[in-house]
DNA sequence: GAGATTCTGTTAAACGTTTTACAGTTAATC
DNA sequence: GATTAACTGTAAAACGTTTAACAGAATCTC
């Protein structure tokens, strides 16, 4: 018995008809009869058929690849993204091929180059910064794609699913105000990137508004460890904010360890907003209150931007979906009594500061 | 000016040569002369030409499809070895198309199915149960592989990569038993699967010959938030254990998760130690004792073997690759002091129990 | 300097599908 | 009962590569 794979021909020899009616078979193109569609499907099932997807690209033109690119797998935020869109292209017989670009410029470029080689149906792709590949501008009126998550809402070059990271910077900030905190500080990966710049624009403004003057934002990078170093390094030569509010989930990782490693306790010393929604925030003694992106819904969105494309080909304007992400309040943030007026308090009774919490007054600079 | 992308023949053309030299030129396979070489690259750059890999696959038989399927993305232990996956194969130039099989069996089987209709250049899988999908069997030694955790040791139907899981739940258990724990026990996911099995089988042998009796092994499943009721549940028909080990990741966010939710302090009131190491396990304030799998090494290992398949061919037995875990100590397990004698201990003095937890030393039945 | 060898390039035949053009049969219409 | 239309199938030509077979020129060997 030969181990060559068997090919359309064989199928179709053992069945009595010609190649094309088995084609059709599997496609559906054309209608067949049913004796015969049942020979052939029997005939492949004996012979252990399986359709060669690249002969079939290729004659066709046609293919079922979804190519994904993200910056990084291992961020459980991409990883959920791809997750839902692989399900969701399966129930619709596509394949996903699935690459990364470890934030790195070139790295995407040459990733890029390589997923459109296949030819791919559609593309979902997160960038990893605000400029997009160039290999990308060549391609956008030719194959349908959506961009994910690091785009810059005014981006039109294709359609996009974003949050609305400025509400998302508001709501944090809001929530933080309302329960009597002032003294926040912002906690970000890369406030170059446009998600990024945008949400701590919002929160930013909101809280200006009502203090007076920004709030600090630091860079963490990107880097869990590397930006715990960095925090604590901070906490080290600054007095203790009374809130910091972390507009990434690596950056809340970083925040939490640096926090912990200093041995603050959450709310008490000090308060915490998270970014995104994870099982480990709330399986904790004090969960985590966090900004909540959708992600689940981001997918699907994408998922739909993506499969109207690829129906109606590229004749119509690039759109923009936007999000909105929603505020899952735990224990993270502490509920300041009218004793304990904030510092910028105008209108608080002038009671003592809570005992051994002095430095928690202190104004960041 | 044509839609249609340039082909091979479009780039011989305007270089002035014969499609051969083209595909040697860019497929390195047979020399080519400088001039000529910086001719067709010319040639090839003015019409953005971009090589088929359809058309070169379907002809060469070749290709460069890496497939993996793994149960979930979403577990951040899968999402990595995907990930360090996909850069060690770019590396050397192969593309990686993902599955998951959700762990579901039938779902397994028809993904891959069509991750095989690709005729991928090498298969690394996940499997979600111990019994291999029909597929596999049938092209196990036509198409290089690799087997990778959920497996049995002795299956040695192609290359495995796994840690020692007997081992993993020795360690963990020993760790217990030497701060003085007697009242154990063990939650895991879904104990059919063959790691877990082990690990439950090695931490309970380990207890048992310690403390007379197997610990108690609870099952969780693989959803935290199902996973968390159960043990909640449980927590409530029965005495707090002095500790348990989680054997899962997601068992250790099932069993984080009901113990915050019964507002149980670690390790003052009980011991855990977690199962998988991540970022999150370090940034809280008591971080947790874990039991560590080299997810990295395990990733890079199964690329080893699978490209050695590859270069070789299947002419050589399978072979087993067996890493191991180890233990990161941090501070969710407790020190019980000789005041707080074991409850089984034969040698402690007779000192009083500490005070408030005289649940801490009630059986578990 | 004749024959063998090595280089370097070309021609044309694959690879396994899909699809166009066509043909034969049957059903529908007038 | 002739003409059309509708079905259902086939033959053969693609699709864009790679590669076996070949060929011409240059180099080597004796």
């Amino acid at each position: 018995m030969s181990r060559r794979k068997p090919s359309i021909r064989d199928v179709a020899a053992l069945a009595g008809v010609s190649t094309a009616t088995v084609s059709n078979v599997f496609s559906g193109r054309k209608p067949v009869n049913d004796d015969l569609r049942e020979n052939v499907r029997k005939a492949a099932e004996a012979l252990g058929y399986q359709i060669d997807r690249a002969a079939s690209q290729l004659r066709s033109g046609r293919n079922r690849i979804i190519a994904v690119l993200v910056p990084d797998l291992i961020d459980t935020f991409f990883a959920t993204i791809v997750s839902r869109l692989e399900t969701l292209a399966f129930e619709q017989d596509y394949d996903v091929i699935v690459a990364s670009s470890h934030d790195n410029r070139s790295v995407e470029s040459s990733r890029l180059k390589a997923l459109l080689s296949w030819r791919p149906a559609g593309l979902v792709i997160v960038p990893c910064s605000h400029v997009l590949p160039a290999e990308l501008l060549d391609v956008k009126d030719r194959l349908p794609m959506v961009l994910v998550d690091r785009v810059s809402t005014g981006n039109a070059i294709a359609d996009t699913v974003t949050i609305d990271n400025i509400d998302a910077g508001e709501i944090a900030a809001r929530h933080l105000l309302e329960r009597g905190h002032r003294d926040i500080v912002l906690a970000v990966s890369h406030s170059s990137f446009p998600p990024l710049a945008e949400r701590v624009e919002g929160a930013s403004k909101v809280v200006a508004s009502y203090v007076g003057r920004r709030p600090r934002a630091l860079e963490l990078g990107s880097n869990v460890a590397a930006g715990a170093k960095i925090f604590s390094d901070w906490l080290e030569r600054n007095p203790l904010p009374g809130a910091v509010i972390a507009l990434t989930n690596v950056t809340t990782l970083s925040v939490l360890s640096a926090l912990a490693q200093h041995r603050i306790e959450i709310p008490s010393k000090t308060s915490v907003i998270a970014f995104d929604d994870y099982a480990w925030m709330s399986a904790r003694n004090t969960g985590l209150t966090a900004v909540r992106q959708p992600v689940d819904d981001i997918a699907s969105m994408a998922w739909n931007r993506l499969t109207l494309r690829m129906e109606e080909g590229a004749r119509r304007r690039a759109e923009p979906t936007v999000l909105n992400a929603s505020l899952v309040i735990r224990a993270s943030v502490k509920e300041l009594s009218p004793s304990e007026p904030a510092e910028f308090g105008k209108d608080g009774p002038p009671g003592e500061a809570a005992p051994g919490r002095g430095e928690d007054v202190k104004k960041i600079h």
